[in-house]
RNA sequence: GGGCGAUUAACUCAGUGGGAGAGUGCUUCCUUUACACGGAAGAGGUCGGGGGUUCGAAUCCCUCAUCGCCCA
């Protein structure tokens, strides 16, 4: 292999092995009975949308879980699809006639299905193949979309079992009405932005005088509301206004008299404590007006213009109608004064325009009796979110559920399926269309409006795979195994699957759920594309590679619930991957054809050491990304952070660092040696190359081709080759504790040299001054200390004497000195051991304090106690020596 | 108003009861046939403030401050 070129280079790579992959047919699952599947469906992206850094973060965490249980020959499936995405779509397709002059009315209802449709065909699938670049091994040989004819009888067959049961049903409300999508939108599509507005105070006239008064003042941050109002309410308690109660204001500009009511909702600390009604236009007032029983006048159209019932402003703007309206109260004097106000107000989520609480009918979900059960299992642990903290968020939210706001004043949806007799006033609810009345034969007309999209995608899980009929899919595959996502959408859609999900597939949806980071910017703010804020994955995936940003992306992924994304990872993901082609590259160009593949046999202490290392990453890799073991271990699940963080440092500065320079030697000794140096890099390889594959799928898999393996080890493809396992019994304290000595001999070895600029080919003489057990290890790494220390002669020796002229250093408990005839600046020498001798008598006394105090040798674990003292005894050690080198130098 | 999260090296972040860590950046040296997307050696931190629990606190508890998110 030695064609491998010098540098990784993704991009001559990626594709070829995506291909490979296709190919062969390894992202698809069949139903295995027998065997229990892991199954992941997708959170199906908006099919208008495009890959950004959210998807690039929750579907690299996906295609990690998903590439591992693959490889564990657990039967896998990741479910892949789009969501139909209602306002989005339909806005995308009106743009596109608005180019042309034209409007939805004009082509009509039938024909703006149709381009929705095409509108579909021709753009709906960038973000699959935004996925495919990115890696992820989907099932996409079944893709899935919520508006497919199968998934379209799925949504009919759930409406109309809840509306059968009376659990949905059609109300007049106030509901939140975005005028620029004219539809109504549900509480949680609102997004609340606090906003520097006014409070103005206006002059309320009463018909006739009461108790001396002759009007009241009201607050209000929206004045042009007051078209509408049709009642003052105070409070009951409040002495100021208790004698206005029962009397009649006229309403300015329009003149309507309307009464004054006592209503324990009003705050009599806010404002004047004297609020003017709107039931037509606030969801408080509304409740106001149902108690009081005062008209609900709506003032405002469906574009938020004022209707006729605002009389002269009738056809303004709402905010044009606000200025006018303040206008003419000023101009009447009865504007009293406007203070500087900070209120909240509720944005579309799709189009951030502010939206209008607006009554009107709307179709609702009881939703009380669907959220109990979705309580209860998540308390009782069928359901687990991760991180933890996340079911207190869930519970708050669905102890406190309110019915759920399902029509659409859309065209692209799944159409209410709802059949309006206007002869006997008959309304039917039909999984099938149905032109005639079913009780009195009359023409019938289907309702217009279209669901939420969120109520189809909420039956994603069972509908993909096939219900409402009993497919085998379904009964194999659901529940599903994990879900990941974003926590903005966990009311949405987590929660509503839930219920779902228990209500209609009779089972949880997904036994485990996580809820990764957001991420934003490096400024800490949310990443938008409309404001040029945001990054794009692809633009990452060309700089870094896809493996570059996947294990960026992952090493950022901690428990944390933000990312503040740090571009500086994913350079070091690139970095690494480039470290872990040129191991390879090393490893291979040091196999000759005459290699012949075995089995691997710890004959050094690297050996064992690398051994026992490997066995502790894989144990580390598993925790954390096995919810089932982590689990049975008492960990913490889903660790992404941390497993990438602990591949980088064994195959980095453990594998790289010292296993490859210590090989190196064995190498060049040819025969048996090398032999077993081989087969042991390759087994080491091996297995690295197999744990890093879930987050570094395309490197891995492009070396891993031409790894010369065992037949028992081979396989097609990484990606269904034998997970690691079985690895445990290669733990070897004895080894790693060796390491550690040879580590500090090497390098304080080297110290030495850098401190005098020895160049790399210049071979140093080494005394080790040691005795016993410490004399044994530094013998048998003589070679070591010469292959990753440039040490020549080396004396160890229990009675060494310091030379002359001589370099010094202290490691565990043995001392060495480097003989450096003409070298040696003694000055140097001694401020840099009078350092060393400092930082030393520092630790020691601050452990022989602990170490002589009653409480800690009374109630500390033995164990820490025992490493203290052990800890203390070298520390001792070194400042004897260090004093006895110091001395010496003095001389 | 209620809840959650964050505050650790210049920057981005790990660490969640017993010797303060990583990546990037910085300093010095090195182009030695795996890798300069590299190697070696270094410098750099009263772990936001205060109080408490404990033999022992970055870690647990209380409190304050600052920032962010969610809900009302």
């Amino acid at each position: 292999m030695s064609e491998m070129s010098k540098a990784y280079e993704p991009d001559l790579v990626e594709s070829a092995i995506f291909s490979m992959w296709t190919e062969a047919g390894y992202f698809g699952q069949e139903v295995a009975p027998g065997t229990a599947p892991f199954t992941i469906v997708i959170p199906p992206p908006n099919v208008t949308g495009s890959l950004h850094m959210g998807h690039a973060l929750n579907n690299t965490i996906q295609d990690v879980l998903t590439r591992r249980s693959r490889m564990t020959g657990r039967p896998t499936r990741w479910v892949i699809g789009t969501d139909h995405a209602g306002i989005a779509t339909q806005n995308k397709v009106e743009q596109k006639l608005a180019a042309e002059g034209l409007s939805r009315y004009d082509v009509g209802r039938e024909r703006f299905i149709e381009l929705c449709w095409e509108w579909r065909a021709e753009h709906g699938s960038t973000i699959i193949g935004q996925l495919k670049a990115m890696g992820c091994s989907c099932d996409f040989t079944d893709e899935h979309f919520t508006m497919d004819e199968p998934y379209q009888r799925a949504v009919k067959r759930v409406f109309v079992e809840l509306f059968n049961e009376g659990l949905i049903y059609r109300g007049k409300r106030i509901i939140n009405w975005c005028p620029r999508c004219t539809t109504a939108l549900s509480d949680i599509e609102v997004e609340h932005e606090e906003l520097d507005g006014h409070l103005w105070h206006l002059r309320y006239p009463l018909k006739e005088s009461v108790a001396g008064k002759d009007h009241v003042i009201v607050a209000t941050s929206r004045p042009e509301t007051m078209l509408g109002d049709t009642c003052v309410a105070v409070h009951p308690d409040d002495d100021r206004y208790r004698d206005l109660i029962g009397a009649t204001v006229v309403l300015p500009l329009l003149g309507r008299e309307i009464p004054i009511v006592a209503d324990e909702y009003v705050d009599p600390s806010f404002g004047t404590g004297a609020v003017k009604v709107t039931p037509a236009h606030d969801p408080n007032d509304f409740e106001i007006g149902e108690r009081h029983d005062c008209a609900k006048i709506n003032v405002l159209a469906a574009d938020a213009t004022i209707t006729a019932e605002g009389g002269p402003y009738e056809g303004l703007d709402r905010y044009e109608a606000r200025k006018r309206v303040v206008a003419d109260l000023d101009a009447a004097g009865l504007l009293v004064k406007i203070d500087d106000h900070v209120h909240s107000v509720g944005h579309c989520y799709r189009c951030h325009t502010v939206v209008e609480p607006w009554l009107s009918d709307q179709w609702f979900v009881d939703m009380k009796p669907i959220a109990a059960p979705a309580i209860e299992c998540v308390r009782d642990g069928r359901v687990s979110f991760h991180p933890e903290r996340w079911s207190n968020v869930y519970y708050h939210w669905m102890e406190n559920i309110r019915d759920w706001c399902v029509s659409r004043q859309l065209w692209w949806g799944h159409q209410i399926p709802v059949f309006y007799c206007d002869s006997c006033g008959e309304m039917t609810a039909s999984e099938t269309d149905i032109s005639v009345c079913p009780k009195c034969a009359a023409a019938v007309r289907q309702d217009e409006d279209v669901l939420d999209t969120w109520f189809s995608s909420a039956l994603w899980p069972f509908a993909t795979l096939g219900w409402p009929d009993e497919t085998p899919e379904l009964d194999y595959f659901y529940p599903t195994t994990v879900l990941s996502t974003a926590r903005d959408i966990l009311f949405l859609w987590v929660a509503r699957m839930i219920m779902q999900g228990l209500k209609f597939a009779g089972d949880i949806p997904f036994s485990e759920v996580i809820i990764h980071p957001t991420v934003f910017n490096a400024e800490g703010k949310r990443m938008s594309k409309s404001l040029g804020t945001g990054v794009d994955p692809l633009d990452l995936m060309k700089h870094y590679g896809a493996d570059g940003m996947r294990f960026g992306l992952m090493l950022q992924t901690t428990g944390s619930q933000d990312i503040k994304f740090a571009e500086e990872k994913l350079a070091s993901s690139r970095n690494f991957a480039n470290k872990i082609w040129n191991a390879s590259r090393f490893v291979l160009m040091n196999i000759g054809d005459e290699y012949v593949p075995g089995a691997p046999k710890a004959e050094t202490v690297a050996d064992r050491w690398i051994f026992s290392r490997l066995a502790a990453l894989a144990e580390t890799v598993d925790l954390g990304l096995d919810a089932d073991a982590a689990r049975a271990a008492g960990t913490e699940a889903f660790q992404f952070g941390e497993v990438s963080r602990a591949l980088y440092d064994f195959f980095w500065n453990e594998f790289c660092d010292w296993y490859i320079e210590l090989a190196k030697g064995r190498l060049a000794a040819g025969g048996e040696t090398a032999l077993t140096a081989q087969r042991n890099l390759v087994f080491v390889l091996d297995r690295a190359l197999r744990l890093l594959h879930p987050m570094m799928p395309f490197i891995t898999e492009a070396i891993w081709q031409n790894l010369p393996l065992a037949a028992e080890d081979k396989a097609d493809s990484l990606m269904i080759a034998a997970w690691p396992t079985g690895l445990a019994d290669l733990r070897d304290e004895d080894a790693e504790a060796s390491m550690r000595v040879l580590q500090e001999l090497v390098t304080e070895v080297r110290a030495v040299r850098a401190r005098y600029s020895l160049p790399p080919k210049v071979q140093v003489s080494l005394i080790v001054k040691a005795s016993g057990s410490d004399a044994l290890l530094a013998e048998s790494q003589r070679h070591y200390l010469h292959e990753l220390a440039g040490v020549g002669d080396l004396v160890i020796d229990g009675a060494a004497a310091k030379p002359a002229h001589a370099a010094i250093a202290v490691a565990g408990g043995m001392e060495l000195f480097v003989p450096l005839e003409g070298l040696v600046d003694f000055e140097a020498e001694r401020e840099r051991a009078l350092r060393d001798l400092s930082k030393a008598e520092e630790e020691l006394g601050r452990l022989t304090k602990k170490l002589s105090n009653e409480g800690f040798l009374a109630k500390a674990a033995p164990e820490v106690i025992e490493k203290d003292r052990a800890r203390a005894t070298e520390l001792a050690q070194q400042v004897e020596k260090l004093t006895a080198q110091i001395t010496d130098l003095a001389r």
